[in-house]
DNA sequence: CATACATTCAAACAATCATTAGATTGTTTT
DNA sequence: AAAACAATCTAATGATTGTTTGAATGTATG
C-alpha cells in the first residue's frame, strides 16, 4: 500500500538520530557538550581517544542534525543544536537507570558512599541555597561554570578545590555537584572534603537534569 | 586511568537502549506498543514485514528492556516496559522534527491541508470538549481506545467510521485524533467526513504526546 | 497422540559501523 | 613562502547489524 511508503520515510529519519545515540563514545560527547562548546581536541581528550576518531564521532552527530559547530581560527568548536537534545540525552540516561538493572549496578560500584547523597527535593536545595543555609559548590572547569550553572553555586573547581579550602566554611553543609550521574568530579570533591572535617554531600544532577527537572538556571550572559 | 574503567560501563549500558532506537522498524513497533499490547502476528501485520523479522526486532527491544512480554496460551503479548519508554519515543521524534529538515518536508507531504489542523492550544481543546462544544472522536482500533484515550473523546474506528457517521452532529466541530503525528487514520477521517459535509480537523496528538505535555488520559479501569 | 499454529532459534549473507593509519585541507605563525 | 597545527577526508580492517531461510519449540485443538 501506498501508506508504507509515506511513512517508511518519517521512521527513517526519526532513526537518524537513534542512531547517534547508539554509541557510548557518541553519548559521552553529548554530555560532555551539554556542559558548553567544545574543540574536537578538548573532547578527545576528554574521552581518552584519538582525535580522528573523536572527529568521526562528531560528523556522525552533525550528520544527525544534534551538534552543529563553527570555526574560530586553528580551532573547530562544536556544541549541541539545541537544549533539546540535552534533555532528550537526560531522558534516555533515565530510561536507561528505571529499566537496566545491569546500569543500577554499575552506578552502585562506582559512586561513593550513599550516606553522601543529595537527599532533600531540589526547590527545598534552592530555598537552602538561596538563603545560605548551605553552601552550593560547582566543581566543574571554570568556563563549564561560565556557560550555565545551578542558582546560588559558586565555582570552585576540583583542580583549585583543594588550595581555594579556605573560602569554604566549616560550620555549614557543602553540596557539590558537576557534570550529572555519571560524573565523578563531585565524588572525588565530597571526599576531598570530608577527609578535611567539612560537611559534604553530592548532588546527583548536572545542569541538563537540573533543567529537565523543570528548574532555572543561571546563564551567561551575552 | 581507572576512571574510564568506571565509567565507560555506563554508557554502554545507556547506548544499549540508544541501538534499540537506530532502526525504523523498531521506532515503529515502539509506536504501535505505546497503543497498547501487541501480539507478534499484528506488530508484523501492520509494518508489513515478516513474522520472524518482527519477531527478532522484539527480541532487540527486550535485550534494551525497553519492551516486555507475556505469554498467553499460542500468542505472545508484547507490551512496552513503562511510560517512560513510550514518553521517550516522543521526545525523540521531537527533536527529529526540530533539527531534521527533511522529517519536516516528508511530514508536509503526507500531511493532509494545513487548515484541517487543530489550532488551538491543548486545554483550550480539553475545556471545550468538556463542553460538549466540540466532538472528539479516537478514529484507532477499539482496543486501542480501550487501554487509554483522550479525555471526552469517543471511539469511533475508521473502519467503522463510513457506516455510523449518523452518530456524528452535522453543527458542531469534530476533531479527530488517532496514533501521533505518524499516523494517517485520522488524515483519513478528516478526509471523509470533509467530503460528507462536516466541519472536521485532525489532531497530531495521540496518547503519548498528549500525555506527554502533561494532560491526563482516561485510563481502562483495571 | 497427531496436527496446526505462533513464535523463536540458528545459520548465512550483505550492508553498515567503529576504528586505525596515512594523506589532505585550512589556518596561524614565523 | 614555509613550518606548525587542528581537523577532516580516504581507504582498509574487523566487528556488528538487518534480513532471509529453514529447523525447532511450545501451546492449543481435533
Amino acid at each position: 500500500m501506498a501508506t508504507r511508503t509515506l511513512k517508511d520515510p518519517l521512521y527513517e529519519q526519526v532513526a537518524r538520530i537513534g542512531k547517534a545515540l547508539a554509541s557510548p563514545r557518541r553519548l559521552e560527547l553529548l554530555e560532555l557538550l551539554a556542559q558548553g562548546e567544545k574543540t574536537v581536541e578538548m573532547l578527545a581528550a576528554a574521552l581518552a581517544i584519538d582525535l580522528k576518531l573523536a572527529s568521526a564521532h562528531l560528523k556522525a552527530l552533525a550528520a544527525a542534525r544534534i551538534v552543529a559547530s563553527r570555526r574560530d581560527g586553528k580551532y573547530r568548536w562544536y556544541r549541541l543544536s539545541g537544549p533539546d537534545v540535552a534533555q532528550l540525552w537526560v531522558r534516555l540516561r533515565e530510561v536507561a537507570e528505571t529499566h537496566l538493572a545491569e546500569l543500577r549496578v554499575a552506578l552502585h560500584a562506582m559512586a561513593g558512599a550513599p550516606e553522601t547523597l543529595v537527599a532533600t527535593a531540589r526547590e527545598e536545595l534552592l530555598t537552602q541555597a538561596r538563603s545560605g543555609a548551605i553552601v552550593v559548590i560547582d566543581v566543574r572547569p571554570r568556563d563549564e561554570y561560565d556557560t550555565a550553572h545551578l542558582p546560588f553555586a559558586r565555582s570552585l573547581p576540583l583542580a583549585e578545590l583543594e588550595a581555594r579550602l579556605a573560602e569554604l566554611p566549616a560550620d555549614k553543609d557543602i553540596v557539590a555537584y558537576c557534570r550529572g550521574p555519571f560524573c565523578l568530579f563531585a565524588d572525588t570533591a565530597v571526599r576531598l572534603l570530608t577527609a578535611r572535617g567539612y560537611r559534604a554531600r553530592k548532588l546527583r544532577d548536572g545542569v541538563s537534569e537540573w533543567q529537565a527537572a523543570g528548574l532555572p538556571l543561571a546563564m551567561a550572559a551575552r
